[in-house]
DNA sequence: AGTTTTATAGAACAGGTGTTCGTTATGCGT
DNA sequence: ACGCATAACGAACACCTGTTCTATAAAACT
C-alpha cells in the first residue's frame, strides 16, 4: 500500500464518515462537493487509483457502488476469557478445571481481541498480585493471559511451580542437559537453575495486559 | 416495533446480506429481484412501512439511500487504534498529527476492547523498540497505548521527552516544589529528578499490551 | 527543449434508480 | 353487499449518478 496523496486521503476519510453517518456510500458528486474537488472526473480518477491500490472496490455502473476494504474485518473478534484467580508470590497458580472453563460459571470474565489469543481455546486469565514478578517485567495489577499446557517449548515463557520453594513464577524455560534454566524476561537478570523434578509447568504465558490509567 | 410480514422480513434479511457482501445497500430493483417481488412499487411500499416501524431510514431521491437501523452498532466493543510508530531510546516519540488520527490513512492499525481505552477518542499506539524501558516494566516488542495530552496529573505514567538528554522515557510524573520527579514503574528503582524546563509531556500511558506467544 | 506521466477541467451522454399514478385484488368488519 | 384499509401491479417519468471524451496544465524524465 503506497502513500496516498492528500486528496486521496481526504476522499477515503470522507467516505468513511459518510458511510458511518448515512449507512450508504457517497455518490461521486457527494465526494466532489465534500472534498472540494472541481470535477467529477477528478474524483473518478482518484477513485480508480484508490481501487488499484486496494483501498476500495468499485462496482461498475452501480450508484454509490463503493466498498471500503481498509475497514478492519468485522466479525466478533472479541473472545471472552475467564479470570479464574490471582497469581501471587508464595501461592500456587490456580489451575483451571472444567468448571472454570465455563465462562458463565466464573465470577469474572474479560474480553480480549481474538488476535491476542490467536484462536486458541484453552485460555484463562490471572490477575497479578504483588511485585514478585517484576523480573518478568510484570507489575502488580497486570493481567496475564495463560494457556493451559503441561509442557512448553524451549524459550517459551511459562508459569512454573517450584515445589521445593513453594513458589510460582513466570520465566522463560530452557531444558538443558540435566537441569532446567529459568530465565527472567528481563534479559539483564541472572537465570535460575532448577532440578527437573522440582519444577512443574502450569501453563504458557500468551500475553500480558496492563491498564495504567 | 410490530410484527413484520414475511415479505418485509425477507427484505430486511436481504438488505443485511447485500450490505455485508457489497459494502453498499441494494437498489429497489435489486430487492425486487432477490425477494421475488413483482413490482418496484411494492418494494417501495414495504420499505415505507419498514421505515415507519423504525427498521430502516430512507433518504428521498438518493440511490440506495437505505440505512439499516436494527443493525447492531458496528462492533462498538472493539475500537481501531492507529499504530503510528516506534518508541525507542534516543528517539523522540512520534507525535500524532491530524493525518495519523485517521485510521484509514495509517499503514497499521490494531483493535483493542473499548474497555481498555475507556471510550477516549484520542488514542494511538506505539511499538516499543529495544530494552530501554525495562525499568518501566516494558519490554522490547510491547505495544503502548497512549493518549495525546500535554499535561498529566501527579502520579500518572507519561511519555516524557528529556530535552537535555534527547531521550524519551516512560515514567510516573510527580510535580514537586521546584523540580519534577520521574519515578520508574518499578518502585524498587530510584527516581530521577529533572528541571521542569527540561521535560516535555508527550502523552499519557493508557495501557501496555505484550504478546508473548 | 521535447516527451511522457500525472493530475485537473468541464461538459455531455447513457443508463441506473427512486418516485408517482392509475388500477386492481384481497381481507375485514358492518 | 358494502365501505374501507391494506397490498399488489405495471408503466412512465424525472433526475440521480457513473462514465466518457476532449482539452489543459503541471511535474517528471530523457
Amino acid at each position: 500500500m503506497r502513500k496516498m496523496s492528500d486528496k486521496q486521503r481526504r476522499i477515503i476519510t470522507f467516505i468513511e464518515r459518510f458511510l458511518s453517518d448515512n449507512g450508504y456510500p457517497p455518490s461521486i458528486r457527494d465526494i466532489q462537493a465534500a472534498c472540494d474537488i472541481s470535477s467529477t472526473s477528478v474524483v473518478d480518477y482518484n477513485l480508480n487509483i484508490l481501487e488499484s491500490r486496494g483501498h476500495i472496490r468499485r462496482h461498475a455502473d452501480v450508484s454509490r457502488g463503493i466498498k471500503l476494504l481498509t475497514r478492519t474485518q468485522t466479525s466478533d473478534s472479541l473472545v471472552p476469557v475467564p479470570v479464574i484467580g490471582m497469581i501471587a508470590a508464595g501461592e500456587p497458580i490456580p489451575v483451571p478445571t472444567p468448571d472454570t472453563w465455563d465462562v458463565a460459571a466464573v465470577s469474572e470474565t474479560m474480553e480480549v481481541p481474538r488476535e491476542l489469543t490467536r484462536g486458541r481455546e484453552d485460555i484463562y486469565a490471572l490477575k497479578v498480585k504483588g511485585m514478585s514478578m517484576v523480573d518478568a517485567l510484570i507489575n502488580d495489577g497486570d493481567i496475564v493471559l495463560m494457556q493451559h499446557v503441561s509442557a512448553v517449548d524451549n524459550g517459551e515463557m511459562a508459569a512454573v511451580w517450584l515445589k521445593g520453594e513453594k513458589e510460582a513464577t513466570l520465566k522463560k524455560v530452557y531444558m538443558e542437559s540435566s537441569r532446567i534454566r529459568l530465565q527472567p524476561a528481563n534479559e539483564q537478570m541472572k537465570p535460575l537453575y532448577a532440578d527437573p523434578d522440582d519444577v512443574e509447568i502450569q501453563g504458557r504465558v500468551i500475553a500480558v495486559v496492563r491498564q495504567v490509567a
